[in-house]
DNA sequence: GTCTATAGACTGATAGAC
DNA sequence: GTCTATCAGTCTATAGAC
């Protein structure tokens, strides 16, 4: 892959980042690199296409999460699964903080993107789940809210816990509150569902 | 309080929340009021004051909460001051789901009123919070972690347990949550304490 | 691969009539 | 309080030279 293509893509996750997807011209990616916005034009089709490229590993670790989670839907399965999805959030701190911070353009883009590809079937097998009458209300909730410990970790007003935190003092705390919050066990080795 | 200007706080709201504060134009909130967008200017000085007046409730319980925890730093004290804040929550949901969506364009917004107003003091109490050396790592997480589940069960993709789910059946589960999270005990005790 | 130049559209905001 | 008309600015994207 090209190198341009490469910095260009540096560049536009850090600003998405820091500004906005929304407040970033092509003219702000492009100037860093020393080139015109024209040129961006020759590696990627579109704004949006910057944007989707930079996303994309998280809809496929998503898709791949969901594949996993969607034969048995016990706490005991999702306490299972939990640890490998804590390191590779933990290996895509700034994935998850661009998606954070673009909650709302990333909402318009995916509203176009779910006509087509992957997008729809991962998005309606989440609207399935939470809306699931068989599960009880209480696990939905409690599936949410541990979606919020991960996506909160990295999105604390300051952004202090971002940056200064070591991802390896990190990873047991996140391990051990969302077993609080699904109210599972998630040991690295033992996996003990706690009886309420 | 003007008529004309409730309902425009009321469209706008909608509007912010379902395409963000950023691709919403200003003929967009006018015209389903039967207005045309210059209209607009007689009741706020900018685009910008609207979003303002709108969360400005936010920053107010904030502010109070931020009063509250101040004294005394640890998790009883945490404890005691969560379901007041829960209620809060519960009452004022499309507020969170405003602030959540609009992350990046409230972001910036902010960094230009820091300079004046109570805002400052806030942020400041939020950063000095997560970077005192004097509580554990630990427990500044959890305090994250925590706020990442009130806003988690509100942003959960699909939006159904944003509208579905009753609020008495979820405020005795956030409760338990967040006590879960902190490592503490928030039960009905602390509920009795509360004042109506 | 990158440039200059420009099209084409939309936006927030203001001026002034009523 | 609301209108019409307009300004000045910004943006994405394209065309075509090099």
């Amino acid at each position: 892959m090209s190198e341009t293509r490469e910095r260009i893509l540096e560049v536009a996750m850090d600003l998405f980042i820091s500004h906005g997807y929304d407040k970033v011209s092509l003219r702000e990616i492009a100037e860093p690199l020393g080139i015109t916005k024209a040129a961006l034009y020759y590696h990627f089709s579109s704004k949006e296409d910057i944007m989707k490229v930079l996303v994309q590993p998280v809809y496929d670790a998503m898709a791949q999460a969901a594949g996993a989670l969607d034969e048995v839907r016990d706490r005991g399965t999702w306490a299972r699964n939990i640890p490998p999805i804590i390191d590779w959030i933990l290996e895509h701190r700034r994935l998850v903080e661009l998606i954070q911070v673009n909650h709302a353009a990333l909402g318009s883009m995916v509203q176009d993107w779910i006509d087509s590809e992957l997008h729809r079937s991962l998005h309606t097998r989440f609207d399935e789940f939470m809306t699931d009458e068989s599960l009880s209300v209480e696990d939905r909730v409690r599936v949410a809210a541990a979606l919020g410990v991960l996506a909160g970790v990295f999105s604390f007003p300051g952004g202090s816990l971002r940056t200064d935190i070591d991802p390896q003092v990190l990873r047991p705390l996140m391990v051990q509150m969302v077993g609080d919050v699904l109210g599972v066990e998630v040991g690295s080795s033992a996996l003990v569902e706690r009886t309420a």
